[in-house]
DNA sequence: CGGAGCACGTTATACGTAACACTTCACGAG
DNA sequence: CTCGTGAAGTGTTACGTATAACGTGCTCCG
């Protein structure tokens, strides 16, 4: 049975400790040096905690014109990728006062209902993973608040500033690991995933592959599951000639060859190797341990966060951000080698290939 | 080179159509029938479509009192568990033009700043599942938004509603599988999280054990994660008599159990059977595949958030609650049976025990 | 023929905060 | 004595929206 009383408001606040409504906005904000003298404030102070009055953020909002609020648009949480990217931005952001909010997009990638107009929650900014298309075609419709994109290619977007993890080059690592170890037959298990992070993995393996002097690697597409990373694991390891390495564009996919593998009677790593991509915890949990490769997920959602703080400092500071605003940082990321991964069996399988 | 022109107004879309700030709020929000004229009101959506306008949330949350947001508040999104639930309050929240922002707890566990003071977004409810108290502290500061708790004790907290899993059932039914199989010593490698959905793990575990008249299993503590799940497994293992079960509070949990077991020589499920709770993606991607018991994490979410909408709109409806609002659901969960649990071996290997 | 109602609008106000523009007073310099 | 200056405040306004309150004409019906 509560009493449902009004929250109060900083003019109960100003009737209590004896003063006006500006003097208590002034206190409250630590702007009073020179301005209330010390005894009153310390009056308003405990006015303040007396009625346990709270600024009423909206009020704040609309005065203010901001919100130091940022929108996350990620595909899925479920990923434990999108997770860690969230920690991250999540973690920047309360460091800096500001709150972020995803972009309510249910089911997977679908597109969501609307996330600037009857969302109540009004945006500062956006960070935008991955599916851009989406968020920049509401974004150009909107009132163009500043963007910061993770994981895109700089040219396609017209955002503030971009962070990447350096794809590329964990691919280059995973082949040349690979090939150190005298893998000379690959195959591709991709995500059939339109992103720009998917498309990287593929040329990065084809060149590498193709600049050592082997035969470009097939790759099956499957959607980032470990079911369909088995399906199509299976088809992989049933063409002919088998390949001994399995590279997958994630460590669901690795997982789900590892189990394809062992359906198939074969041995990881003895009689055929996979890698994943990601270092999720599902990477050690699995036996043998994945070699995959870790992305700084919660490093890049925090330096997004930051690039996307730099630019509304930028913005509020100038009138007109400077003529090299478009920053793209690039995160390096680092092989990790464990146990699914070991030179390719003496014997080849089958003598007749090629 | 943006040219960052403050966004339209309804005062501007009322100059170009011709018509009153109040007449572009009745058509815009569709109240108009009867108030304005058909060819007016097209002009005004013509004028808004021209513009680019939306109403500015901030202004619409002050007059309004509301924000249509819940917060909700869970450890951390990188358990997929919790990613689940908040995709289902977030589901259900987008179909009621709701918005949910997360509790910005940093690191795990640690309490974060204030949820409520310098936050942005003002809340109308909040969802909290686990670790309540530090939730609920902040909370009876605060301005008391309706609560809804997920998995908590019920009679412990002042919640509006309480939306249960039925972790005990599932929990017997865990044993009844185990003890049907033939199992006989179990072990329990229990989180050592002080949450109450753990307590009654444990209560249900060594209540249902005793009453098939068996010896109440002894519990080894773990964080919950794989590596620490091994680390307790490996010491339950090593125990005299060894177990031939090992119970798990978590499928991180499961999934460190059976490393420790391979590790120390045990097949699984040969030698020992495990199993899991929660049944998550990981489940399915370990080999055996984890027999675990699957909570409706979704499910649960959603729940929480219509028990939320019903709180509000009741609010809103009458003055006060009527005298049964504190409602408790409990949801069903089922054990999936899998390949990590199998009869006992035949020979309990040391005589000695016992 | 005198309202009663309806269709069509506008005006005015309130939400709670932050910030700007004032006022008052005391005091020291010129 | 006058003027300037800084401290210590208060009064007022604006942010953008939603809605209650207030007119108009005009038709319809007793």
């Amino acid at each position: 049975m509560i009493t449902d009383r009004p929250r109060p408001t900083s003019r109960d606040v100003a009737r209590v400790a004896g003063v006006s409504q500006a003097a208590v906005s002034l206190v409250l904000r630590d702007k009073w040096r020179g301005r209330v003298s010390p005894g009153k404030a310390e009056a308003v102070r405990a006015a303040a905690r007396e009625l346990g009055y709270r600024p009423n953020p909206a009020a704040r909002n609309l005065r203010l014109g901001r919100t130091r609020t940022a929108l996350l648009v990620v595909p899925a949480l479920t990923n434990e990728f999108f997770a860690r990217l969230h920690a991250g931005t999540a973690r920047v952001a309360a460091e800096h006062g500001f709150g972020v909010v995803l972009y309510p997009s249910p089911e997977g990638v679908g597109p969501a209902r609307d996330p600037f107009g009857s969302a109540s929650a009004a945006l500062d900014g956006v960070i935008a993973s991955s599916m851009a298309a989406e968020a920049l075609a509401a974004l150009r419709a909107g009132g163009d608040p500043p963007l910061v994109m993770l994981d895109s290619e700089p040219e396609r977007t017209r955002a503030a500033a971009t962070v990447n993890l350096d794809i590329a080059d964990g691919m280059r690592q995973v082949v040349a690991h690979l090939l150190g170890l005298g893998h000379r037959r690959l195959a591709h298990i991709a995500a059939d995933v339109a992103s720009w992070t998917f498309e990287v993995r593929a040329k990065a393996l084809a060149g590498s592959v193709r600049a050592a002097g082997c035969e470009p690697p097939p790759a099956r597409a499957a959607a980032l599951t470990v079911a369909d990373g088995m399906r199509a694991a299976v088809e992989a390891l049933t063409a002919d000639p088998r390949p001994t390495a399995l590279v997958c564009d994630d460590d669901l996919l690795a997982a789900g060859a590892c189990k394809a593998a062992r359906r198939l009677g074969l041995r990881v790593p003895e009689d055929v190797s996979v890698t994943g991509f990601d270092d999720l915890s599902l990477a050690t949990a699995l036996e043998p341990e994945l070699t995959t490769v870790r992305l700084p997920a919660e490093e890049a959602g925090a330096a997004g966060m930051r690039a996307l703080l730099a630019v509304l400092d930028a913005e509020s500071g100038e009138n007109v951000t400077p003529g090299g605003p478009a920053e793209t940082t690039t995160l390096p990321v680092t092989l990790t080698v464990r146990g699914s991964t070991a030179p390719p069996p003496k014997t080849p399988a089958r003598p007749g290939g090629r």
